[in-house]
DNA sequence: GAATAATGTGTTATTTTTACACATTAAACG
DNA sequence: CGTTTAATGTGTAAAAATAACACATTATTC
């Protein structure tokens, strides 16, 4: 693969033959990717699961993840999983945390590496439904195969924390969306309930909302204000947090 | 190393032995772990380098690194490596990020594990020098060897965000410090100026200082008091962040 | 047309953050 | 020893952000 050139061996300097031989096979290991694929749909903060396909674990559900091919860079892999499993393309993909404890995998060392995704379930159908392929709702999440309830925790706990500081939750909305539909979503993802007066003072003076001029359809009480976000905004005035606080 | 068991290979299921075969050398990958330790010196900040070992890049520093054995946890690693390299151990280490593109390292495909530590150089002198390792001034990191800047430009952005929701920074400080030793260090890290006044009072508000009822000593005017962090205060009365903003 | 259930809005009190100035202390220096 | 120097140590007032809280409005349902 590498052309052969000669090298000098110096006290502090290794050849790439010699550094080649380190990365031999003897010190290799399997890697793969696990992807924590959050959806909200019908007020509920959702998680893509799928039956574990592997037999010891027969009857859990487990995350969508796969091998690491040789030549295939690790971005790559989690989109090409989610490809492969869901039909799903084009969305945010965030990698979050590897997890590499010796005897995680039944299989033998395999090395996983956690990312984390959202996407909008109305505009995103699933195409692929293999292996029972479901949105689950991440409130019943339990008991899942290999130490993929680890890695879900630590993805939920992270997407906690990343919601307050990005504005990642309208991923998981409709183009067009009420303020109610936001607050349910911040509500559902934080856990927690917030008051409305306040929630709707803070989004309206962040300043990233347009108003579309269009209700909402079909509900059954009085139809709430349609906005859309605005990126081109928020990328304008983007702030960078300062303030020590813990 | 696994017991063969009978395993019936149904329809959405694999067996172990399918999986272990997929998890064989064909799609084994070389594995790293890479340290960024931070360490605060002469009010700054420093992050050890030692010369690459590899010779394609003679002459450009790069992060304490080394593979992953497949018999060893992740972590492990890491806290490995900085021992071997350093003769450091008990200290702070959170990973970061994985770096995974196919052709970040010269010798063919490794992925690499990056972990941040921070360490006080006071408390921790360094016992091994191989390899011209030192403390070089993170103002003056440039170009180094493989990915390693974008590996620590990821780093450094990553402790400046922990440092502001954490009290990491009092790993870097020795354990009696003055308040003026406090901000130097905030002011080092997030490269910024703070006002002294609301500084003090921000720290004295969070209560999580003791006065150790000392002073400082030798220097060329007031001296001032010197405190501890408290770690018991702090556990207590951790607050969970909650307020979007963005 | 009355009841229902939501949307939509504003004010006040509290807390947090920012900006800013002067007296105090110990060392250094003549 | 007294003066200068360079830092420590403290308080207040304005501004901004947050939290608590109530009532009129609108569309649907019955």
């Amino acid at each position: 693969m590498l052309t052969t050139e000669k090298v000098q061996k110096l006290k502090t300097e290794k050849s790439l033959q010699t550094i080649q031989s380190e990365v031999e096979n003897s010190n290799r290991i399997a890697l793969s990717v696990d992807c924590v694929i959050f959806g909200f749909d019908e007020n509920k903060l959702k998680v893509l699961l799928i039956r574990s396909d592997l037999k010891k674990y027969h009857g859990k559900f487990s995350l969508l993840g796969d091998l690491v091919y040789p030549n295939e860079d690790l971005d790559a892999a989690a989109y090409r999983v989610l490809k492969q499993r869901t039909g799903l393309n084009d969305l945010y993909l965030e990698q979050v945390h590897t997890f590499g404890t010796v005897a995680r995998h039944p299989a033998g060392r395999v090395v996983t590496v956690a990312y984390c995704s959202l996407v909008n379930v109305q505009h995103h159908k699933l195409k692929i439904l293999d292996n029972d392929l479901h949105w689950h709702d991440v409130k019943t999440v339990t008991d899942l195969a290999f130490d993929h309830q680890q890695i879900f925790d630590t993805c939920y706990q992270r997407l906690q924390k990343r919601i307050q500081e990005h504005p990642l939750g309208f991923n998981l909305l409709p183009k067009k969306f009420s303020l109610r539909d936001l607050q349910n979503l911040y509500e559902a993802i934080l856990d927690t309930k917030l008051d409305r007066r306040n929630f709707r003072k803070k989004f309206f003076a962040m300043d990233f909302l347009t108003d579309q001029g269009e209700m909402e359809q079909d509900v059954p009480h009085r139809p709430g204000k349609l906005y859309k976000f605005n990126y081109e905004k928020y990328e304008k005035r983007k702030k960078k947090w300062v303030g020590i606080d813990f």
